[in-house]
DNA sequence: TGAATAAAAGACAAAATTATCCTTAATTAT
DNA sequence: ATAATTAAGGATAATTTTGTCTTTTATTCA
């Protein structure tokens, strides 16, 4: 679906947003820790995602770290896609022609609409702050390590 | 959401299953003329997708070019996704983590079901045949060549 | 002020995906 | 049989994505 920097971007993201929740500021390891992703390359997704601080807020030196406001965890889900450069996805024809619409549709266009829908609703009617909620079912953010393969 | 080497299989699948509809045989420069995809790049995918004849045949030779059976065309466009080998994408975590279930379900998990379950019944509910349909506006599959873009 | 800390930025490397080209094998028609 | 046609298969290249490493900049604290 996502690429895969996207998708360390959402799980980062959603981490954030619950430690700030609990006014914790947390440092790139733990966040690469937290959601299993190479500490370095984590490091670029969160240049993009602190980017003006429009997602995430970072500060540098001793104590420093990312952190989220409230206001940025109001933000809907769909816009760490765009800061990922990814909200395409959402709309995009599941065949990869150029433009999806009733207008040109392509032979799935149709029966994919339902699935086109509940994604944009999934990206748009929630909030990243929702999303991140506290229930404990809710914490899964990382994956446990493959047995056997280095990292 | 796909790679587009499986958009191109997708397309190209639609494409041949119509053809065949009105026994005709298509060479491999037709497909990739119909779907817009580069002719030795789509000849790589007709070979995935006519391994074994499994979803689509096809015949060397003058006046040869691939076809498919009326019954390879009441296969599950799923098939068109395990011949890719990105079948894995239907039931995949929209966070990208190794599994996907109720037992340990990711933040996301809840809210994204009801999309999960769409693509799911997207491509186990409707055979090839049924998605290659005969309806005037169903029958886009190629989009319009970028202007000003080399190929 | 100076040393330590932590993120930003940039250069580089590895891997996967996308794409091209050339040779081989199968089939058909002459 | 031979030549022509068409897909299969293999090698290679370009591009994008993923990942690492090093240097720089900002911030804190002694
Ligand atoms: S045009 Fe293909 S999904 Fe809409
Ligand atoms: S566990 Fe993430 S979508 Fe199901």
């Amino acid at each position: 679906m996502f690429l895969k920097t996207t998708e360390y971007a959402l799980r980062a993201v959603l981490y954030i947003a619950r430690e700030s929740h609990e006014d914790r500021r947390v440092s790139l390891a733990a966040v690469a820790r937290a959601i299993g992703s190479p500490a370095s390359f984590t490091a670029k997704i969160m240049q993009q995602l602190s980017r003006d601080n429009r997602i995430v807020c970072s500060v540098r030196g001793p104590g420093g770290g990312f952190y989220m406001t409230p206001a940025s965890r109001q933000l809907p889900m769909q816009a760490i896609l765009e800061a990922m450069g990814e909200e395409h996805l959402m709309t995009k024809c599941v065949l990869g022609l150029r433009q999806c619409s009733e207008k040109q549709p392509c032979p799935m266009h149709e029966a994919y609409q339902p699935v086109k829908a509940g994604l944009m609703r999934l990206f748009t009617h929630h909030t990243i702050g929702e999303m991140a909620g506290e229930p404990e079912w809710r914490k899964r953010l990382q994956q446990k390590r493959r047995p056997g393969l280095k990292r």
